[in-house]
DNA sequence: GCCAAACCGTGAATTATTCTCATGAATAGG
DNA sequence: CCTATTCATGAGAATAATTCACGGTTTGGC
């Protein structure tokens, strides 16, 4: 780098050299270290001086004390080298894909209780991973993964083009929540018309990505008698078992809940309704070790 | 320098390119500001890519995106390139006879109005030391201190850590502050319970940081009515003496207020709250005659 | 006291690296 | 569709780093 205000002089091998002379006592024993000539540091040393237009260290008989300036130097040197080793190391491993972070973006609420589940494994095996869980995007999951605000999109919604991979990763049942005691909770399953008197708790979301709606009342031509919103899961819980409404959630999630709360799951229609996660990323990254591990690890985490 | 065993890779110049082109936004530009071609940076770049085995940024159309790996450089650079500059400083002021800069870092509001009187003698005494006055530490007052940010802490609070010495350095009161006619204002000393009606004002910290609620208000269980946080002390004393509110300063910098505006002090329970400004610095720089005739005069400086 | 060994410094020659110039390819914007 | 802008590349010129060869000093042993 050839300067033209004179402002940059100390170049990383001029601490190296500074360090070097410091261990070993002498130049030509730094010169050894370094696999160079005692000539080189010494002409490198001197251009140095002339820079900064002062010594570094003083010549007393055949022993180098370093001055004021060159204890200073020194200081630096001990300072800087062992970050630039470092940062070197951590490079070294990202080019590897043995680290990074991991940006995870979420569509849907209980994903996030399905995704602790897999993030504490996760991180055992990744030590130097960093996991980052993100829930609001401007521009939808697909933009933010596309805009690189996150890595990795955990979704029911599979939304293909071309760019990104999805993989299916759980296959689940959403189910009615009734508290104990409820008319139907002794039912097999429920039609949407039972539910016409009923009211629904659901997240704060919009209504076309509620598969309640879209999948189960729509297309029956009814609703809920009233639809209320609350955001966190425990809330919604305690107020199914307290009778204040009903609910769609992951029977696996109910079933947790279920050991504390007097609250009974329900086939919603004969069949069921089956669900899927889906995580997606960038075609692009699909080399990137520990983003493909976390896929292979969240297909392999089952449930009891 | 020649490399042997392919080590040393990054060097100062490719962290001054990382920078210009985050701050520029473009090869270009960067290579404006450096005064060398966009050729150059582009070749200086490849060459690190090679090396690191890891691309540093991906051409996205015509911008750059930076990679994790590149993050990572970009943080290096930002970390480093100051200490760099800094350095550079220093020796020349060395260089030049001077003694160099003294970096002070300031964890406490009202430190500073104490900081000003002692840094106006000290300028007296030792005038080819520029001293530097900072504010905002990233990773607090001890993190800049180990990490050469800053020379000296001014604190309330010290932490106690292998490498750093505190010296107490000043004795002062913490007292309340009401406005002249205030139904308390002619009490010798108030209790916690007497503001459960008032408005406190402090300055915008975290609470486990006021010692008005860790020493007074949450040992005898009870709050002021309303809490509201104001950055600079002149207008924070206009409040008070406005009836708007009451407010925990040091006793000292009250009486200097009292002058000039309608406001009285109060001790904060029978026996007063002491509290003591500390001084910290690097353990290794004991022996940096600037510094340490710093933290001796600080002692020294006393108040009519 | 003297000599050999171990240092460091210096200039010239050599080698390696960096930089510029000229050019090409890709892209966003008019 | 064309133009202006941006980054990449290869070749050659410019610059910087390194070695070689040698000279001067200091140190310690004999």
């Amino acid at each position: 780098m050839r300067i033209i205000h004179g402002l940059a002089m100390i170049e990383r091998h001029h601490l190296e050299i500074l360090r070097a002379v410091e261990r070993h006592g002498s130049l030509t024993a730094a010169a050894e270290q370094l696999h160079l000539t005692q000539s080189a540091l010494s002409h490198a040393v001197r251009k140095l001086e002339q820079q900064l237009d002062t010594p570094v260290w003083l010549r007393e008989g055949r022993q180098l004390r370093f001055t004021q300036a060159g204890s200073q130097l020194l200081g630096l040197a001990n300072r800087l080298l062992p970050q630039f080793e470092h940062a070197e190391m951590q490079v070294r491993q990202i080019a590897r894909g043995q680290r990074g972070s991991l940006r995870v973006g979420m569509e849907c609420h209980p994903c996030y209780q399905w995704l602790l589940k897999v993030v504490g494994p996760y991180l055992q095996y990744w030590p130097d991973v960093d996991v980052d869980v993100k829930q609001e995007f401007q521009f939808g999951g697909m933009g933010a993964l596309f805009g690189h605000d996150i890595d990795l999109l955990v979704t029911p919604d599979p939304l293909h083009k071309p760019g990104v991979c999805f993989e299916s990763v759980f296959d689940y049942e959403q189910v009615l929540v009734v508290p104990e005691g409820h008319s139907l909770a002794d039912k097999a399953w429920v039609e949407p018309h039972q539910l016409e008197k009923e009211t629904l708790i659901t997240y704060p979301v919009a209504v076309e990505r509620l598969d309640i709606f879209t999948r189960f009342f729509l297309p029956a031509h009814c609703t809920p008698a009233r639809h209320k919103t609350i955001e966190t899961t425990d809330i919604m819980l305690q107020m199914v078992a307290a009778g204040r409404g009903v609910s769609a959630l992951p029977r696996w999630l109910v079933d947790e809940y279920a050991r504390n709360l007097p609250i009974t799951a329900l086939k919603l229609g004969k069949e069921g309704m089956p669900k899927q996660i889906f995580l997606g990323f960038r075609e692009r990254d699909e080399s990137v070790d520990y983003l493909s591990e976390f896929v292979k690890l969240a297909r392999e985490v089952r449930w009891g």
